[in-house]
RNA sequence: GGUGCCAUAGCUCAGUCGGUAGAGCAACGGACUGAAAAUCCGUGUGUCCCCGGUUCGAUUCCUGGUGGCACCA
């Protein structure tokens, strides 16, 4: 019999919570969630964690499991999934993965190229690069290390620079040698599928969950939060904003505001994300049965 | 009721001494290989309130409407 990873996956606020529960339900499989922010303990009420009951009905992995002070990636994703997933093949033969996070749904689905780790003072150096010499001193470094990544990369993101001059420092060889861009062959079968609602409905649904996030106590977990706003972790919609609140820089009817707006930015990104995945089987949050008659017939 | 001011993009407004218009925000499209809910790139989407008039040509000037605001009654 052979294993098959469902990996159920839409825009932040389609419903892919209660959908996937519901669904692991029926076929009494666990639920792998690949949301990069529901990994971190400290945060809940902004990240729209499954409930405690909803935690109740089924067994969730990657829920809350690290701090937001631990360093955490798509690449360690990926190890950590094909770790447990034959823990998991051993029960049952289908398991649910269900998030919204585009690079670690590829990571787990695709795999990501073997590059060697990093030492966190080679990022920093270049981070001060650029602060003190901008995006024109990483670009001179980079078209000295890596003159085929130079060529190829978005010249305007320093981001992808300064990790592709920190590849290049740390193994001595350029970063666009390391990138095979194969895809890794999976032990299990991967059927997507992906939801979506039209527009006006999704965010609207987005506009009324941020409201109910501010209703919950988001604010407060925000502050309790504040003193680490410098965290990756916490550069995360809903925390940012509020951060800015809390730094007098925005009024709170504005930060409330700037939160839906970028939830919704997000959701148009993730979307783009997909558009071009045609292995995708779309449908709306509402068609249960459609999507159980697939799992079904596996 | 009278007088004055205003009406231009989804919003706030600029502008055209008459040659069909532009900023901010919003919106929309895209990229993405170990920070990714991050980061980055691109795009003006318009009966210039309406009916007439003057003019080769009116969003711009003029009559008259309509709506809004202010002041006087």
């Amino acid at each position: 019999m052979k294993n098959n990873l469902i990996v159920l996956l839409g825009p932040t606020g389609v419903g892919k919570t209660e959908l996937s529960i519901e669904l692991a339900e029926r076929i009494g499989s666990e639920i792998i969630s690949a949301d990069s922010r529901q990994f971190y303990r400290e945060l809940s009420i902004g990240t729209a964690v499954p409930s405690d009951d909803q935690l109740r009905r089924v067994k969730h992995h990657f829920i809350r499991f690290i701090s937001i002070n631990e360093y955490y990636s798509s690449s360690i994703f990926e190890r950590d999934v094909l770790e447990l997933l034959p823990a998991l093949f051993k029960k049952r033969n289908i398991v649910i993965m269900s998030g919204g996070s585009c690079m670690y749904i590829d990571a787990v689905c695709n795999g990501i190229d073997n590059i060697p780790d990093t030492d966190p003072e080679i990022r920093q150096k270049y981070i001060r690069l650029y602060d003190e010499e901008g995006i024109a001193g990483l670009r001179v470094a980079l078209k000295l290390l890596d003159p085929v990544h130079y060529s190829r990369v978005d010249l305007k993101n320093h981001k992808r620079i300064i990790r592709a001059l920190e590849i290049c420092e740390t193994t001595g060889m350029p970063y666009s040698s390391f990138l095979k861009k194969e895809k890794n062959e999976r032990e299990f079968e991967i059927i997507k599928i992906g939801l979506r609602r039209d527009r006006d409905d999704l965010y609207g649904r987005i506009n009324r969950r941020v409201d109910e996030m501010i209703e919950m106590g988001l604010e407060s977990e925000a502050r309790s939060l504040y003193s680490s706003r410098d965290l990756n972790a916490l550069n995360t919609v809903g925390y940012r904003e509020l951060f800015s609140y809390f730094g007098g820089s925005v009024t709170r009817d504005k930060a409330i505001e700037l939160i839906k707006r970028n939830s919704r930015r997000y959701s148009k990104r993730q979307m783009t994300w997909w558009a071009k995945d045609d292995s995708i089987s779309w449908f709306h949050p509402s068609e249960k049965e459609k999507i159980l008659e697939i799992i079904t017939h596996l």
